[in-house]
DNA sequence: TAAAAAAGAGCCATATAATGCACTTTGAGG
DNA sequence: CCTCAAAGTGCATTATATGGCTCTTTTTTA
């Protein structure tokens, strides 16, 4: 899963719940200039900051081997 | 999925595939300085880096909402 | 269609990720 | 014990992620 795949995912996650930047960024404690910066695609996020908004949106972020068949 | 066992997972990918530190700073691009670092659990690398390293080691890393059944 | 809310963008300062180099530590074999 | 390869660490530099402020643009909604 690519990296703008990865951005576009939080940024429709994040529309599916209603939830504004605005509320996001106070939510997660990620800037608010960050979360704006990075959903118009020009971010290189932290692994940090990533899942601190993961975690706020619900979700999770894995690493598997590709290919693979996963059954969770 | 936490930070640190990401970075376990890419230390244990590795040394399964036999590859040292070295021989992946060179495959992916990422310097060795900076593959030492987080694997001995000082770093916070970026989305970049991470996916240069998961593409090598042929992993990939995904987001999904928590607690879903995912069968792919 | 006007007002309000949300999103995008420029400027800039600060924190820190990425990197190279040199040195030390650790671990496996001889 | 000795050697060698791999891994870990200190230091310094550069690149860039983060984040605040302000202003513009787009979207929503009344």
């Amino acid at each position: 899963m690519h990296f703008e795949v990865i951005i576009q995912i939080i940024k429709k996650r994040r529309e599916m719940l209603h939830v504004s930047q605005e509320t996001l960024a106070e939510l997660s404690g990620v800037g608010l200039r960050t979360i704006k910066q990075f959903e118009s695609g020009k971010g290189n996020p932290t692994l940090r900051t990533l899942q601190k908004l993961t975690d706020v949106l619900g979700m999770e972020l894995c690493l598997q081997v590709k290919n693979s068949l996963n059954i969770k």
